[in-house]
DNA sequence: AACCCACAGTAACATTTATCACAGATGGAA
DNA sequence: TTCCATCTGTGATAAATGTTACTGTGGGTT
């Protein structure tokens, strides 16, 4: 464990590493397991170890959006910054890939951004990246139609797992994008026969166009 | 100054209002002015002490997209988050009401946030409320439909100035919510209809129900 | 007054997306 | 194999939004 931290946070100084050894609890969750819910007091941040998380958002009638996606060596700004007050959460986070996480209790979080630089520089990079992450997605839903926005979708997949296959069903696609199942049919087909995509049950795989 | 300052920051400390007096620079720009564009590096932070800065998208044909407002007592998360790297910006900024600001050098970010505590929770308030309502948006465009967002979109506008009496054309609200200025006034017209507002030109009046 | 111009209303039409309805395909379980 | 559940394809239609084109209106200017 001690060396999965090492090298998934290369740039936390051995200090910190100790003390997120001594302070924080590692855990797993199973695949489907819904770690953050919208409206709940979050106490703990998480330090992504392995597997996958979904952080997204979820409207009255229980219809998603997805937000963007944990990996391993990342960590939840959201509850980075909730700090003190031990804020709501604002969003919905679930486990896509079986997880196993670092929990750090929000009370030692102003005290590390204190006493240790490279947390400081972790949290502040954190919150950085996912800002800029979430100004994305809101210019794909302002700015683009429904076909740019699933190409740019199984783009990200397919950069995130570093594989052209997407082991998804049109189901889950439509969810995470907010539309209906057969519209995403509908463009896949389109995009098959543009020679985008090669389309499979259960998986589709990305066709380099260059 | 010293006392806007102190008033319009109650929780910065004195010493911190001191520090600020002596490194940042009090300046002022006209309504129209954009103060920062989307690619441009930052170079300062700013800190609103009159006026209104809006905050926006824009994609590669000049569309908009409003993200939110600044106003007096704020400042532009953005700006102190992109910090040490002087990162790009990735966000529009436009004066929408003459200001009057003080601009901070961003190198001086990373060392207030150690040296002083207010400073530090200010930021971290400051961001945490914006992603916050960064999200809100989020929500707005991917559940919501444009009837529901214009509703939004006016009410927010009523708060923000105190009063009932919304001075903006169709085509400026168009712009904000990346429509066409006819949809709105469709829209408009029809909330009329339902008795929730009265058109007059340049100026819509919220007719409070209840 | 005569004119201009930004603003507002609205009809007609195009396009995109959502919804409904159903059929076929696939793979695993019994 | 047979059966069933899930996934996929596709047409028909509805609803929302975008686009084009034109009219009217009010205020300010000359």
């Amino acid at each position: 464990m001690q060396n999965s931290l090492k090298t998934l946070f290369p740039n936390f100084s051995g200090e910190l590493i100790n003390t997120i050894e001594e302070n924080g609890s590692p855990q797993d969750f199973k695949t489907g397991t819904v770690l953050m819910r919208t409206g709940q007091y979050i106490k703990n941040t998480i330090l992504i170890i392995e597997g996958k998380i979904k952080i997204f958002r979820e409207d009255e009638d229980g219809g998603e959006f997805l937000l963007y996606y944990l990996h391993p060596g990342q960590a939840c700004a959201i509850s980075m910054i909730c700090t003190a007050k031990s804020e709501k959460s604002q969003i919905m986070a679930k486990v896509v890939e079986d997880v196993s996480v670092m929990m750090i209790p929000l009370q030692l979080m102003d005290k590390w951004m204190m006493e240790h630089r490279t947390w400081y520089e972790f949290v502040i990079e954190t919150y950085r990246s996912r800002f800029e992450e979430v100004l994305e997605v809101v210019d794909n839903i302002a700015f683009r139609s429904m076909d740019e926005r699933l190409e740019f979708y199984l783009k990200r997949h397919s950069d995130s797992c570093g594989c052209n296959e997407i082991k998804l069903s049109h189901q889950e696609i439509a969810n995470e994008l907010n539309t209906s199942r057969e519209v995403v049919s509908r463009l896949l087909k389109k995009m098959e026969q543009r020679g985008l995509v090669k389309l499979n049950r259960n998986q589709i795989e990305l066709l380099k166009k260059n």
